[in-house]
DNA sequence: GTAATTGCAAATCCTTTGCAACCAC
DNA sequence: GTGGTTGCAAAGGATTTGCAATTAC
C-alpha cells in the first residue's frame, strides 16, 4: 500500500475524530490541508483502509456510512434523533461466551453491540425523530 | 393508521420472511398479489411500520436496508460475504446489565448485537469479500 | 366527506466507476 | 519506468418527495 498525502491526511483526520465522521465529513476536514482532494478519493481510501483493517465502517440504519479508526474491540451508543455515535467500552459483554447457535451459523470474526436510544441532549428535546 | 391492501400484504410478506428482506425484495414478493403496488409505497409503508414499532430496520454497512418483523428482543448473525442475516437469540447478553457509561450518554431504548463473520456456506468458499 | 394513502415521475442522496494524468516506489 | 493512485465526470443504486387521483374510515 503506497503512502500518499491524501491517505495520510485522511487517516490522521479520522484518527483525531471522536465523532465517527462520514466520508463527506472527512473530506471537509482535510480540505484545508489538501484543497484539491476529491470526495471519491476519500471513499476509495476508506475502502482500502477497511480492507487493511485500519478502520471500521459503522453500520447505520439511515444516512451516510460512518467510520471509526479505533480498532480495539468496542461498542457504540447511537442516538436515534441526532445520529451521534459514541464509543462504549463494555467488558461484561465482551466476556460472554458466544452462544452455541453461532458455531452452526459459521465463523464469527467479531461481535459488536449497539445501544440505541436518545443521547442526553436529545432526551431533553421534545420530538424524537424516528429511527 | 389505516389498513390498506398494500400495508396488509407488505406486513404479511415480511412476517413470513426469515431472511430480513430489503424493500425491493418485499416489493418483488407482493407483486404477485398486488401487481400495481409501487416500490415507493413499500418504502413509505415500512417507514410507517417502523414508527409504530411493528418492524425493525436492521443496520447494515453496505447495500439496501433490511427489515425484520420479529419484534421480540433478538440479535443477528451477519455474513460479510453473502450478506445473509440470521436471527440469533442470546439471553446471556440480554441479561448483562447496561454499563455505567450508558446512563451518562442518554436514554437507551434497546440494545442489539451483531455477530459478524462468514456463514457456513461462505466459509467453504475461498475468497471472502470485504466488509 | 375528508384526511390519509397511493402511484407515478422526478429529484435527491450516497457511493461507485471509467479513464487519462500523475506520483510513490 | 511501472503499476498503483488520483481527480474529474458521469453513472449507478437506494431512498425520498411533490402532486393529483384514490381509498379507508
Amino acid at each position: 500500500m503506497k503512502l500518499t498525502h491524501q491517505r495520510l491526511e485522511i487517516y490522521k483526520a479520522l484518527a483525531a475524530s471522536l465523532d465517527h465522521p462520514s466520508a463527506e465529513d472527512l473530506h471537509r476536514r482535510i480540505r484545508g490541508r489538501l484543497p484539491t482532494v476529491s470526495l471519491d478519493t476519500v471513499y476509495r481510501t476508506l475502502d482500502t483502509f477497511e480492507q487493511h483493517t485500519l478502520v471500521n465502517k459503522v453500520p447505520v440504519v439511515k444516512g451516510p456510512a460512518r467510520y471509526d479508526a479505533g480498532m480495539h474491540p468496542h461498542h457504540h451508543c447511537v442516538c436515534a434523533r441526532c445520529r451521534k455515535i459514541e464509543d462504549l467500552d463494555w467488558q461484561a459483554v465482551d466476556a460472554v461466551e458466544l452462544p452455541s447457535g453461532s458455531q452452526e451459523w459459521g465463523h464469527v470474526t467479531n461481535r459488536f453491540v449497539q445501544l440505541y436510544g436518545l443521547c442526553s441532549s436529545c432526551s431533553k428535546a421534545e420530538q424524537p425523530a424516528t429511527v
